[in-house]
This record gives C-alpha cells, sequence and structure tokens, in this order.
DNA sequence: GCCGAACCGTAACGTTCGTTACGGTGCGTT
DNA sequence: AACGCACCGTAACGAACGTTACGGTTCGGC
C-alpha cells in the first residue's frame, strides 16, 4: 500500500535544513502555537525567505514532516544469520528503537501537530503513518518471515503478526505521551519493556517444537 | 428534573447538555477549528450565554470533555459468579466496547483537541486520560485480580497484566485512526478483534494447571 | 397587565497571525 | 566600480476569531 520510493522530493539545502530544524525546536518548546514569525526569529532568517522557499504554512510544516521522517530512518536490515538469539536481538532492537522514537519530544510534538490537523487536512497524519507506523512494518515484515523461514517463529499473516508485536511494544505508552502523560520512560526501562514484548511474542508466535502455533 | 448520579462537577441543566452535543457535533464534522460562533450557531445560542454559562473557550471545551466523558461510563461490574467462561465474556465485552469508543467520531475528535492542546495546556489531555485509558484500568482490575483468585489467570502486577491487555486490544489501531488512517472496524471485525486480542491475553496470562506463569 | 430575569441575534472591538511589500545589506560577477 | 541576486529585518494589510456590549423577545411571578 505505501512503498518507499527514493524521494524526487525537493532537494533541501543545508540553509534549509537549518530553518526546519528552528521548526523542529519551536514546536517542541511552543508547541502547535507555531507562528511564522517565531520561527522566522528562532532560525534567524526573514518571513519572505519562508514563504518563498515553503509556499506557506501548510508547506513549511509539511517539508518539516519529511524533513523528520528523512533523519529517523534506522539501519536497514542486513543479511540474516537467524538463530533464535539473533532473531530475539534483532526484535528487541526496533523496540528499543521504536519506543525510544515514540517518546522523544520530537516525535511527539510532530505527531501531535499531525493528529491535531488530522480532522481537517490529512496529509500530514498520513506523512507521519507512512514514515511511522508503516515504515516499522515494512522494515519489521521480513524479520518476521524469516524467523518463520527458519521454523522460530509461526504464524499466518505477517501483518497481523506484526501488529500484535507493536501493541505488545507500545501497549498505552504512546497515547499517555500523546495526552500529556509522563511515565517514565529512561533507557533503562525502555529495554526492560522491550525484553518484555519480545518474550511475550515469543510466547504467542514462538513455534512449537512440534509445530503447531501457540495462539489462536 | 433528577441527576442519574449526583456528580459534584458544576450541574448541567438540559439546555446546557444541548449546546454540549453541539459542541461535540461541531467537533466532529469541523475538527479542531471550533470557533464560538460555529458553536452558538449549531446551538441556536448566543455567544453570550456561551460566555455566562462557560466561562471562556477553554471552559467550553472542559465541559465538554466533562460531558462526553459522564456518558461513556458503560455499566459497572456487578457481581463474580467467575468461572472460565463468564471472565472471557467479560473481558470480551470490555475490549469490545474499548474498541467501539475509541473508533467512534465523537471519541476521536475529543482526542484530537485534547493531543493537539497537550503541548501547551495540559488539563484537556488529563480530564481525557482520567476518563479513558485510568477510568477503563480502575475496572479491569478488579476483573483481572478476581480471575487470579479464582486461579484462572496468573501474574504479579494487575496494572502491568492489564496495559498489555489494553496493547493487545487497541495494537495500532488507535494512532492510525488518530491521525487520519481509517482501518475497517465494523462491529464484525471489533468483535473479531476483541476475541483474538482476549485469546492472546490468556495465552500469556491464563493460570497454568500447574500454577506456573505462562510469560516473564 | 407589568416587571425582571434569562436568552437570542447581531454588531462592534481588539488581538493574533498569515501573508505581502519595501528598504537595506552582503557578496559574487563583470 | 557597478550591477544583480539572495537574503534579512520590519512594517503594513487583511482576515479570522475570541470577547464584550446592546437592543429585542420570551416567560414566569406578582
Amino acid at each position: 500500500m505505501t512503498a518507499l520510493v527514493a524521494p524526487a522530493e525537493p532537494e533541501i539545502s543545508a540553509r534549509q535544513a537549518e530553518v526546519l530544524d528552528a521548526v523542529l525546536r519551536q514546536l517542541v518548546t511552543d508547541g502547535n502555537s507555531l507562528t511564522m514569525s517565531a520561527v522566522a526569529r528562532r532560525a534567524s532568517c526573514s518571513k519572505e525567505t519562508l514563504y518563498k522557499w515553503f509556499g506557506d504554512r501548510d508547506g513549511l510544516l509539511n517539508a518539516t514532516v519529511k524533513y523528520q521522517a528523512a533523519r529517523v530512518h534506522v539501519a536497514a536490515v542486513g543479511p540474516d544469520p537467524l538463530d533464535r538469539s539473533a532473531l530475539t536481538a534483532r526484535l528487541e532492537s526496533f523496540a528499543i528503537n521504536w519506543l525510544t522514537v515514540i517518546s522523544s519530544e520530537t516525535s511527539l510534538a510532530l505527531n501531535r501537530v499531525a493528529i491535531g490537523q488530522a480532522g481537517a487536512d490529512k496529509s500530514l497524519g498520513a506523512i507521519v503513518l507512512a514514515n511511522g507506523r508503516f515504515a516499522l512494518g515494512s522494515r519489521m515484515k521480513p524479520v518476521l518471515e524469516a524467523g518463520r523461514k527458519a521454523e522460530l517463529l509461526a504464524f499466518e499473516d505477517a501483518e497481523e503478526a506484526f501488529r500484535t508485536l507493536f501493541g505488545l511494544v507500545a501497549r498505552d505508552v504512546q497515547i499517555r505521551l500523546l495526552l500529556g502523560d509522563s511515565p517514565s520512560l529512561d533507557p533503562e526501562s525502555i529495554r526492560a519493556e522491550a525484553s518484555r514484548a519480545i518474550g511475550q511474542f515469543f510466547a504467542l508466535y514462538g513455534a512449537q517444537p512440534g509445530g503447531g502455533k501457540a495462539a489462536p
């Protein structure tokens, strides 16, 4: 449904990247009340330049979301040794990365503005979704299928298995963070959360020695 | 005439409830761009009345959130027969109710405005959280603990078990809906989703005949 | 019938903010 | 040196909107 193609997107200069970084900082500190004047002030540029480069306020937001999405790309999947411990390590690494991203102030601020606009203009939400949830799924599914091929996992639909993994990892953390709650998420507890989630995922989808499925 | 429950909260008259319903409809149709004029027009009342009753725009939003939260209260937990099938039925009923609520346009609109304001003013987010996620937890934990007492479930921390249940039920649905994606959520698939989630929950936390724990 | 309270509809005020326009500055090119 | 270009800083315009004020209407109580 969502293919990741090499972006023929507008090339961004170094100066423009600085401006988009300023937008991100502004979003983090001042929330959704993002004014063009505040961005210009923080980026030490003129509003005229903002409008010349990004068209209007919406274009600036879109460019910022795409810019941040491009930065978040974690290391792609390498070749697959694929024994049980390697698979566990890779799954846990994904879980740790995901939890770290969704608890970062930058990601939270972007998700908040995208969700705030999701009623009227769905474009921001679609971009966030494509580069967050769906990009993660695209990267995870080959891993899951490799695990199945190695008879370490058992499932019928990789998408379904990934969605369950998603739920086990995120639980109520994302919605609580988005709503302003702050459950403790230091790197220590993130690692513990990831380990628990992967353990539970194996309990549900780990291949039985007999070859049966663990859950309906 | 007579209040169903007596909230120490500001009493709302029938007419005021009509106004708050108008706010909800307005939020659903026009998204976050909620203007006082639009509310007054839709509720067939004057702006002066809005300000007299609710103070300011923020007061109106707070009253709306509380109003909707009060309506959502599902039936409280009754006495506990508590065999395996009764526990399953109760858990599935909670899951169905939760999925139905979070996929309703009303809940989505309220969550969107609360999240949109979570950067600056956390009060709306706190209210939504208290009446959504945390109210659900309060109602679920006694059920879970009764299940443990009946030796149908095995866990150490009810809060942890509930959070996992939350993740198994919601998975990626809530964030996708908030961001404007629309995965199919007819009552049929909601029931199927709930059944799957509860099955997986039992696979993780169901008491073993031997009395051990299923997952770390 | 009369009075006051509550409420409706609308006009008006002031602020914020997106957007545009204008003058000034540093810099590379000829 | 002169020119053009890209950019900065700021002022100004206009629309949207929160908030307030005012005149007209309905309705219950005396």
